[in-house]
DNA sequence: TTTATTTACGTAAACGTTTACGGAATAATA
DNA sequence: TATTATTCCGTAAACGTTTACGTAAATAAA
């Protein structure tokens, strides 16, 4: 409860609250001596305006909603890093959801966003099937910026990376460096986004006039522990000498089973993952990713709301796709 | 901007917006068939209360602020989580803001929060030497709660972890893993975290009289360059057998640095870390670590702000202690 | 001098809620 | 029946801003 307002603050002054308003805002209308005085005041009484008037009164939040899956992952927390970094700049505040995955949670929040506390909402989809219907009531009333989760049945404006080529180049690079017989580990299939990676892996096999083999597309379960399991599995089972995995969540068992089951990475098998693990460098061995820009994702979203809030910005349906990174190393090296 | 407001809504039901109002909020003044009645439509326009029109007459914003240094940083990632956990089962808002260790920006952030934006603060503070002054205004007029980084000389609830004892134990490892000079990487100093470690690890030398010699405790520098830098001269110079490490930035380079100088980790030099390093259980060799709760202490620490909403808190001035979790990995292996 | 323009400020309404107060209708009590 | 209590709802004020409108004084133009 700031004591102070801006009647008192007028009173102080023998002003009108609207002259030191407009002081405030630095107005032509005001003479710079007053405006000089109010300043001056207003900085002494630490004057701070209330924000749920200025808001009520004006329409505008200077607050932007980020809603993700998980704070607690490297991608998404340097996303949100780039998206806090602009909005600070700017002077708006950035309020953050996690979803956990659920879409009845996203759809709760995004109706309970509905009420005008935020200007704009920034979001990374859930895994969980989408609903289109709440989406699309939303973003009719809201601006809306899409990252890196995106959906191509929703309409809207997205921030994505090369999903598809990213994943072809890093079948090649197993192809090159002597894999002949290359799993998937899917996850994120109901986006998108997972889409077009387990397309860029499908579409290099069959450049690379690879068996079109299901067996060896493992589809993410429930937990870690199932997750495990099946990986554990895929690899006695199938006996792959490549993995692509689609997140980073499934790469980190494929250590684990690799080593119950004796089997030495890169030698016997070679390993890529999705995207922005925090060591990979010093992982044993160090692991093979595709790195996504997290940081500019975030970056470029919060760039395009803000260019949206200031009618700068006149696509109403665009994907823009920032490139990813595949750091060869330890993990995918060539047997020589 | 929802179209709809409660006027609009009032109007439809042929009723005023007072009983509309009442309705939503469960009154016992209103009838249970108008309350019905007004939920349907309430439902069925898709309406939400304008939370700054509310907050305006009530006084009361439903939000919290969460400032900490980095987002993207493991520890404090899990702490948001478990923040934004407490706060979506009370309906609250969460807004995050990074200092980036700037006490500059953390002032200028918490000045901005004494116009009411917020209910409630928590916040982890920055390095740089802590503006008390501005602090204690803010504390002053608002409940705030400080998690991990904590100061001594600054009053308030805190919630904390047992560094020094954490610290201590971990000194006590190294020796008992045959340990004989045991370097300290420094961090956190400004602060009654960094200096609490430092403490415990002194005290531990003292108690299995080491010789206590300043050259093996290395102060982190301004930037990685630099740090990676001074720990290859420390390591080369002082051939410390044992480290630990007050802060992860400061363990991942002595990975490096080890690879660089030839020496095996943990047969030439024994390392421990601070703290939620997201794969240490990955790396080569597997980092000892001193896990800290971080997930908990967010909870925790939420949970004590909404307790002091609630006026079901009355300790103005308690610091709570989680305890840490050393978990010994191949990097504090004794040779055999 | 008279009139138009500019400057600098005040008055009051509006933003969308919530709630104190009041009041009419109904039910309970005397 | 007369009085009181209860139930249910409406009126209007208030929260702290911002801004359209008005206006008096000073200045410029005629």
């Amino acid at each position: 409860m700031g004591e102070i307002n801006i009647k008192k603050l007028a009173c102080e002054l023998n002003l009108s609250a609207a002259t030191v308003s407009r002081a405030l805002r630095d107005s032509h209308e005001i003479s710079s001596e007053t405006k000089a005085r109010v300043l001056e005041m207003a900085k002494k009484l630490n004057y701070e305006p209330n924000p749920f008037a200025s808001n009520l009164r004006g329409q505008k939040s200077k607050t932007i909603a980020v809603i993700v899956p998980e704070i607690a992952n490297n991608f998404f927390s340097l996303a949100i890093n780039g998206i806090e970094d602009v909005a600070r700049k700017l002077d708006y505040h950035v309020l953050i959801y996690q979803t956990h995955e659920s879409s009845e949670i996203e759809t709760s929040f995004l109706m309970r966003l509905l009420s005008g506390r935020v200007d704009g909402i920034l979001i990374s989809l859930a895994c969980e099937t989408v609903d289109k219907e709440h989406i699309k009531k939303v973003s009719d009333q809201l601006p809306v910026v899409f990252f890196d989760r995106v959906h191509d049945d929703i309409e809207g404006m997205k921030i994505a990376t090369d999903d598809y080529e990213s994943a072809y180049n890093a079948v090649q690079h197993l192809v090159e460096n002597g894999c002949k017989k290359i799993a998937y580990l899917l996850a994120l299939n109901t986006l998108s986004t997972g889409n077009k990676r387990l397309q860029g892996y499908l579409d290099a096999l069959k450049y690379n006039n690879f068996p079109d083999d299901k067996n060896l597309i493992m589809e993410s379960g429930a937990n870690s522990d199932e997750n495990y399991a099946l990986i554990k599995n895929l690899i006695a089972e199938q006996k792959p000498d490549g993995i692509l995995s689609s997140i980073e969540d499934l790469a980190m068992p494929c250590y684990y089973a690799c080593k119950e089951l004796k089997l030495n990475i890169p030698r016997d098998l070679k390993l890529i993952s999705y995207s922005n693990l925090a060591h990979a460098e010093l992982l044993n061995p160090s692991l093979t990713t595709i790195n996504q820009p997290a940081f500019e994702i975030g970056v470029e979203a919060a760039g395009i709301l803000f260019k949206i809030f200031n009618k700068r910005w006149y696509e109403p349906n665009e994907t823009i796709i920032l490139k990813s990174n595949l750091i060869k190393r330890e993990s995918t090296r060539g047997n020589v």
